[in-house]
DNA sequence: CCTACCGATCGGTAGG
DNA sequence: CCTACCGATCGGTAGG
């Protein structure tokens, strides 16, 4: 039967997301099943097809929305007038931010964008791989301009990306440190290890 | 039937689960199908069972043997008549060469435990905790002794062991830098940025 | 090591 | 939004 999509279908597609993305951080994509979004939702299992596609098209949002994020973040920064160490700090505060705001979203998006289907799975490795060429770029502009020490730049945004990562071990604990001191320690950390 | 364990039933076993470290790389443990595993091999997935015991043994084995590893050589730092600056330097290029050498075992150790049933899965989960205690040990040492910066040591943990990870998307690349190269560009990175 | 097969669970659909 | 159900696939077993 077809549907007009009606505000309350859209909020409700929106609630039905945003629980999946909690159970796909929780068990992962795969073991994730549709009967257990629907026991989150408060539904049956067949009732989800209402307002969703797919179980894959769950997934494809999630991974979608977060990299359209991160990329308008990187257009912003890019054309900052700052220096390269400046914007290679803005961009380092806006992961830690997002990992600890948006944390269910974006740890999906970092680690069960594999599970994506084709054609999307092609289509988000090329992006993901352009957004790390561009974060490098950053890089290896305050390399040229003195202000970080000559390493690979590929290298090191592969350290930093992963790094910030390690917030979902903060996110599982008691939280020993607040968000402000955790973000304050990484970026010490973090910005120590490329300042000259 | 019972069946006498021979050597030969030894180096089929390891031969599966070295199989089995790759396939679970590869497609996450939940994802990987026992008949995936079978067609690596090159036997029936009925035949696997005459060598081991279900598919969550494979992944016990993978989990526990790696996390031997890294407590053998913890011990081995702590009883280093060593600074402790230096004892961080010899875990980090400990965790880098394993990430390097010992790749889909290390990988698969580090990303799919989660699905370890218990009473494993919680005997892993201590045993992680206690590693991530004594490392950072490590680290608080060097900071009493005004080697390394006054920073949460926790937190430093959680972004070197996660840094570290970032080795995995090197691995699925091109390897456009060499691993001796890799290793040196890591630890620049990692030990400037808590070097005083 | 293989053939044959089982019960459980999966994502998803039909129809109301 | 629910009941009822489907075909596919899963981990694993029986028996030879």
């Amino acid at each position: 039967m077809a549907r007009i999509q009606t505000d309350k279908d859209i909020s409700r597609k929106e609630v039905i997301i945003k629980a999946s993305a909690k159970l796909f951080r929780e068990k992962g994509y795969k073991a994730a099943s549709m009967r257990d979004l629907a026991v989150k939702v408060g539904v049956e299992a067949a009732s989800l097809y209402n307002h969703i596609r797919s179980k894959a098209e769950l997934l494809h949002d999630i991974c979608f929305d977060v990299a359209n994020v991160y990329f308008e973040h990187m257009s912003m920064v890019e054309t900052m007038d700052a220096a390269p160490l400046v914007k290679l700090e803005v961009l380092l505060r806006f992961h830690i931010k997002q990992m600890i705001e948006n944390f269910e979203e974006v740890y999906v998006s970092d680690r069960e964008w594999r599970y994506l289907a084709e054609p999307y799975l092609s289509n988000y490795q090329n992006q993901r791989r352009s957004y790390r060429k561009r974060f490098a770029n950053v890089i290896q502009q305050g390399i040229e301009q003195g202000q970080i020490s000559p390493i690979d730049a590929s290298t090191a945004v592969l350290i930093l990306l992963h790094a910030i990562g390690g917030i979902e071990s903060w996110q599982r604990s008691t939280h020993k440190i607040s968000g402000e001191e955790l973000e304050e320690n990484m970026l010490t950390i973090l910005i120590h290890g490329v300042k000259k």
